[in-house]
DNA sequence: CGTCTGATTAGG
DNA sequence: CTAATCAGACGA
């Protein structure tokens, strides 16, 4: 794993990282999914982000530090979203991991977010199955077992790293509008949205 | 302290 | 479409 790669801007990082393999070993074991949507946020000047305006307190403080920092936040009550810290420090900007596409602890990921688990047949889960279990930011935290014990560790820690796993060319790569930023006036419509082009475990 | 809100999800 | 459900932000 390339040391330099949080250096990237974040724009360029938040499409790198589509394709890599996020990997989370805890007592239960490991669980890993590949990246196939993630969402740039991008500091002071964007009204989406927590760190709109310079803002700076317990919550958004790591993402004051150096990038490749994990940031996790409670949501709704209920949910977590999993965010690498990217941009240099005076830059508190962000990414979160919206999707993965499960591959390594499968039913353990299944075990955590409460689903049933099937039996397999020929040795190879269906897509259907699979589909529902890491397709959304508070999906794949509960999965992954990513929780507001992890704010602020370092990628790549012992136990929480990425990995290579395939890189993609640009016409892979498709962009959007982000999910759920109504609150943002004109950056609702910027394109910070990134995800592996025909991908069916993007979120909806 | 009290009140408000949300980078979501499951269920109908 | 909505309810669920609480940490963190902010005002008093």
């Amino acid at each position: 794993m390339n040391e330099k790669l949080f250096e990237l801007p974040t724009l360029k990082l938040a499409k790198t990282l589509l394709g890599m393999e996020l990997v989370h070993q805890t007592d239960e074991g490991l669980a890993s999914g590949i990246i196939v949507e993630t969402e740039a946020y991008m500091g002071p000047e964007d009204m989406a982000a927590h760190s709109f305006g310079g803002k700076r307190t317990p919550r958004t403080e790591i993402m004051y530090a150096e990038p490749g920092h994990v940031y996790v936040y409670f949501i709704y009550g209920m949910h977590t979203c999993f965010n690498i810290v990217s941009g240099p420090p005076h830059k508190p900007e962000a990414i979160l991991i919206r999707a993965l596409e499960p591959k390594e602890g499968i039913p353990l990921m299944m075990h955590r977010r409460s689903m049933k688990i099937p039996v397999l047949e020929n040795g190879a889960w269906k897509p259907g199955q699979l589909k529902k279990l890491t397709n959304g930011p508070g999906k794949l935290c509960k999965a992954m077992g990513i929780s507001l014990n992890d704010y602020g560790l370092k990628l790549n820690a012992e136990h929480l790293y990425l990995k290579e796993y395939k890189t993609l060319s640009e016409e892979d790569i498709v962009s959007g509008p982000r999910i759920n930023v109504d609150y943002a006036g004109e950056a609702v419509h910027y394109p910070y949205r990134f995800w592996i082009k025909d991908n069916i475990y993007v979120s909806k």
